[in-house]
DNA sequence: GCACTATCATAAACTAGGTTAACTCGCGTG
DNA sequence: CACGCGAGTTAACCTAGTTTATGATAGTGC
């Protein structure tokens, strides 16, 4: 994987800056937080479904898939974590793990207990307020995941996965035209709610068109106007802070 | 509808108990909250996708869903709500909504302002607790849909879906064998992410195996373990308060 | 340098579910 | 009471995606 190694909490303050205002005080309670660093070698399931939780996990470096399972045993993965997420941070507040997690690659992990991002969460309103706008940031992703994979075509759940990866990893704010992406076709296939062989077809025709190649662990986009076009995706659920109060008109009329 | 048509917030204040300790201060505190009482018709977009709002809606009676679309306008519903629900809860923290609101039937909202929900969250960091708690049950089941959607059979999506509300509808204690259920077979299909016409067949199926009636907004189970069965349903991510600690042991070898 | 394994690639046969198109039933309304 | 309309029902046909299978390729350990 590429980016720093950090083996602090940086990242993670840098996310919650994105989308929150929080004082250097607060910034510095943050930072001060006790972590536990871990090593987790690729594909290795480190959380399992319905397990009960104590710390949340931050992805210091490496990449990490959560799952839920069908009674077969078939995956389906509902949300892709790069570096710089807190996952798991849901677990604070509702510490049975809402589907499992595993490894993509090899992965550092800083654990951070519950205990004590409580304890922050108590002494600091407007911390507890970041956090909990960074999980509905995720759920607002899996929102999108449902529309996704509920209702659109194979090409356009692909082209989908990899405009969301390519902003996100672009920290929101650029789209990267290519990067790393460990994950087989199986584990595409996983995430879109499709079989492998037709990942590949599909997979195949959007290089065919000059959309995207995806060789082994990596994407190159060639054609994002394209892309994003073919996987209707719109970023606003990501970035968002726009959008007109119509509800009140609505409802003006009591 | 059935169901009491209360005025006040007190079923939501019962619905976070179920989950949540707070003091007699917090739940006075919470049913202090300024509500603003609304009637809204059945079939009505009332928020719409990627619209700013400054307020939450508490479901006083009624029933709503949440959907996302596709650019040639098909809908996918990501969650029923029920009476009880603090919908859009998740806006105070983040104000676009992630998806439209439309009414299944008549509905009677309490609208309650962001700024006097956050202004409590400030104040009492237990009942900031409590509320991020309740989004994120939100989030479990959102994250159950994807895996339903993604990963089974027309059949099991029914089935599951029927059971979902069962408990739901049943205060996550009792399993309600028969309820109201205000949906067309269409808004069934947009829940479960296939078409009206299969939703008919499917219903038909399940209907002569004898595990479930689905009327005109009515539901009627008749073999609840077949049916949780045939929708590989497992009421854990609802209620859930248990499981074991089984990360600590898998990564003690760091 | 050779066995072993995982992934990629592609083809052929099959099926769950989609599409289209009637026809029916209940219900509200002029 | 006829009419219209929305929803349920069913049938015939079609296709996107699955299943199964078989080779090609490439990394990995010995």
């Amino acid at each position: 994987m590429s980016r720093s190694d950090p083996t602090n909490l940086q990242p993670f303050v840098d996310r919650l800056l994105a989308r929150s205002v929080l004082t250097p005080d607060e910034i510095q309670a943050i930072l001060a937080l006790p972590v536990h660093p871990v090593e987790v070698r690729g594909q290795t399931d480190f959380v399992q479904v319905n397990e009960k939780t104590s710390c949340a996990c931050f992805i210091a470096s490496g990449m990490v898939a959560r799952f839920g399972e069908t009674r077969d045993g078939q995956r389906q993965i509902t949300a892709f974590h790069i570096p710089g997420d807190m996952v798991d941070l849901n677990s604070v507040v509702r510490p049975i793990a809402v589907g499992g997690l595993t490894t993509l690659c090899n992965t550092t992990i800083l654990e951070v207990p519950h205990t004590a991002i409580r304890a922050l969460a108590v002494r600091y309103p407007a911390v507890a307020e970041a956090f909990w706008r960074d999980t509905m940031l995720d759920a607002a992703i899996l929102m999108q995941w449902v529309v996704n994979v509920g209702k659109q075509r194979a090409k356009t759940r692909l082209a989908h996965i990899f405009c969301e990866m390519a902003i996100r990893l672009g920290g929101d704010r650029q789209i990267l035209q290519e990067y790393d992406f460990p994950v087989s076709q199986e584990r595409l296939a996983e995430a879109a709610g499709m079989t492998g062989v037709h990942v590949n077809r599909s997979l195949k025709a959007l290089r065919e068109e000059g959309l995207v190649t995806v060789k082994r662990y990596s994407v190159k986009i060639h054609d994002w106007q394209r892309l994003a076009q073919t996987g209707e995706f719109e970023a606003d659920y990501l970035v968002a802070d726009t959008g007109t109060d119509r509800r009140a008109r609505l409802l003006a009329g009591d």
